[in-house]
DNA sequence: CAGCGTTGTTACAACGTTATAAATCGAATG
DNA sequence: CATTCGATTTATAACGTTGTAACAACGCTG
């Protein structure tokens, strides 16, 4: 059994073991470590040759448990969700030039929001950044009686009592999206949404009056669709036993998207010379070399900064109720998958 | 400002807080929350409606702090790689059926590898299980000193002191799929490696000695490829300018074969009609209705029961060296991407 | 009814850290 | 030389929980 450790009882070095090791009491070890200002310089660095000798890391545990604040923020995502992973980097970053960390807990098919949740909570999380969350409104503001908490790109409506709201403006990506076709001489486009996902129905106002404000109400078209590459697949499918079929195609995510391009390849149809097709997330999918889809950016990054920024105002006193719902405006990304149509 | 608990000051309720309105001690009141035997029936039931009245919720951080064992298990993983998403959801079940906990740690193109397994350190996680870790050898083994480390995924040769593996047997994944092609009629069969990605060398080995095997030595044709749909897209079209195509490609993994298909289908080649695709690691994207990819599978499942076992093996101490290198025999899921060449 | 084991409950100390206040020290002041 | 000051260091007490050992109350045996 190798020695686990540079103190002699094989337990991990404490802060006692530093200060003895030193030769300071604990408090001065502690002051050194957290970098407080007090020390001197001989024994600060006394102090962090030892913590380099004996392998000294600080317990965050005991570390949050002394102190009132914890500045942890817990994380609830999904692991299945690209863009979640997006946004769960972005958060560490944006959390972290806060101040505060993160605690990640994932929903999957055999974990739901509510474990999530459970251990978010009894890691005495601060405050929660909940993504896309499913749960029920009552149970949001049943949480947020407890601490702050942000829905990420779920919009509550009427806004939970004490629940703030990060997202993405839906309508107005979907409007750029038509915009953007409409200037390369599409008329007819359809939609393929998103059902009850969480922004659909935005997306599909935004598409719906981008359309009307080009006097195109008469070539609105919407097809049922949903958040999976099957999704998007099926809805080309049906889009493909028409008589009439579109010149382009807005579909409710780049998953979706996926689904679509992949079935107009295998039914021979070129994209984006017979039909473009345009994405909403701007996730890693969208960025591969092969893909080069055209979609709408949700800038996670500016999501992030603002849930955070968000939360900080909260623990801290800045909060603002006219900033109960943050939307942060998306931007097309153009790439190779949209062009004017062949046969204007 | 509304009223964040049921306790006066505002705080979160504590265990003191729990038992003053229960009317009984602290410490009865943490053994009816930890369901310890002791406690009679009615001081139970008195205790747990307290603690529904008041909202208490037991401080994680404290709890670990005091006993010595934390019962927390660190998981490093990639946020873009879904096999990493597979992982996690089964080592979340494998974990709490265990008795542990899980601290998550992602690692993302702005977050490494070192940042993660810090942060996990720091909360005092009493193990460590990574998911193909790129750290080297020499720093795992460094880790190994101060706790249990398993690597998952990712092979060491020689096994690193201390570092115990969980690995998929990429070489007989590799093997079966050459079988399975080979059983169909194949025999221009190539394979798109992974470089020196995690179990990249092993899967060619296995299709070279597979290939050899069936007397096929002189078939066998390796192209540098890589991870991503990307890697997956150029080698094919390296394939395809090719006088001689071969008439099945074994990919590294998922990934890169939904590049391959990708390309192939542009290039209107029918897949499985003219060329036969293999992948590896059943992810999901394998399973989608319109790729119905033939693929290796990994069996997270048992990867991560394995490394949980192992964990609890190491930190309850039953381990036992021949155990050092779990390997976990892989299985050959059959859809649609396969079938037998056309022209044989 | 003394002695004993059971059952339920409690007091106390500890986990590793940090906030607070108090102590030490040399130097500079009056 | 006593005093005050700033700079550094230290003692002490918490944070919320749990393990240990001690304690009370009870019914039982002999």
């Amino acid at each position: 059994m190798p020695s686990r450790s540079a103190v002699p009882d094989g337990k991990r070095p404490t802060l006692s073991d530093l200060a003895a090791r030193a030769g300071v009491s604990v408090p001065l070890a502690s002051m050194v470590m957290r970098g407080a200002k007090g020390p001197s310089a001989a024994s600060r660095e006394r102090v962090l040759r030892a913590a380099q000798e004996i392998g000294y890391r600080p317990d965050s545990r005991a570390r949050l448990l002394r102190s009132s604040r914890s500045h942890l923020v817990g994380v609830q995502f999904d692991l299945r969700q690209p863009f979640h992973a997006d946004m769960v980097e972005a958060l560490y970053a944006a959390a972290g030039a806060a101040g505060y960390q993160i605690a990640l807990s994932a929903v999957a098919a055999s974990r739901s929001e509510q474990e999530a949740v459970e251990t978010l909570l009894a890691d005495r999380c601060e405050a929660l950044i909940l993504l896309s969350p499913h749960a029920p409104a009552a149970r949001l503001a049943e949480l947020a009686a407890q601490l702050p908490v942000v829905s990420v790109a779920r919009r509550l409506r009427p806004l939970a009592e004490g629940v703030d709201v990060v997202r993405a403006a839906d309508d107005e990506g979907a409007r750029q999206a038509v915009d953007h076709l409409v200037a390369l001489g599409h008329r007819d486009i359809v939609h393929i949404d998103g059902g009850r996902a969480p922004g659909a129905a935005d997306r599909r106002r935004g598409y719906k009056s981008a359309m009307k404000h080009h006097g195109l109400t008469s070539h609105v078209r919407l097809v049922p669709g949903g958040l999976t590459e099957d999704h998007g697949a099926a809805a080309a499918r049906t889009l493909l036993t028409d008589s009439s079929r579109p010149t382009a195609v807005l579909a409710f995510n780049d998953h979706c998207a996926i689904g679509v391009l992949d079935t107009f390849l295998r039914a021979q149809i070129p994209v984006p010379d017979e039909i473009s097709v345009v994405g909403f997330d701007d996730s890693h999918l969208a960025r591969l070399a092969h893909v080069q889809l055209t979609t709408v950016g949700q800038e996670a990054r500016q999501l992030a900064r603002r849930a955070v920024s968000r939360v900080v105002a909260r623990l801290e006193g800045g909060a603002t109720d006219d900033e109960r719902e943050v939307v942060v405006t998306p931007h097309l990304v153009i790439r190779s998958t949209t062009r004017e149509p062949c046969r204007s």
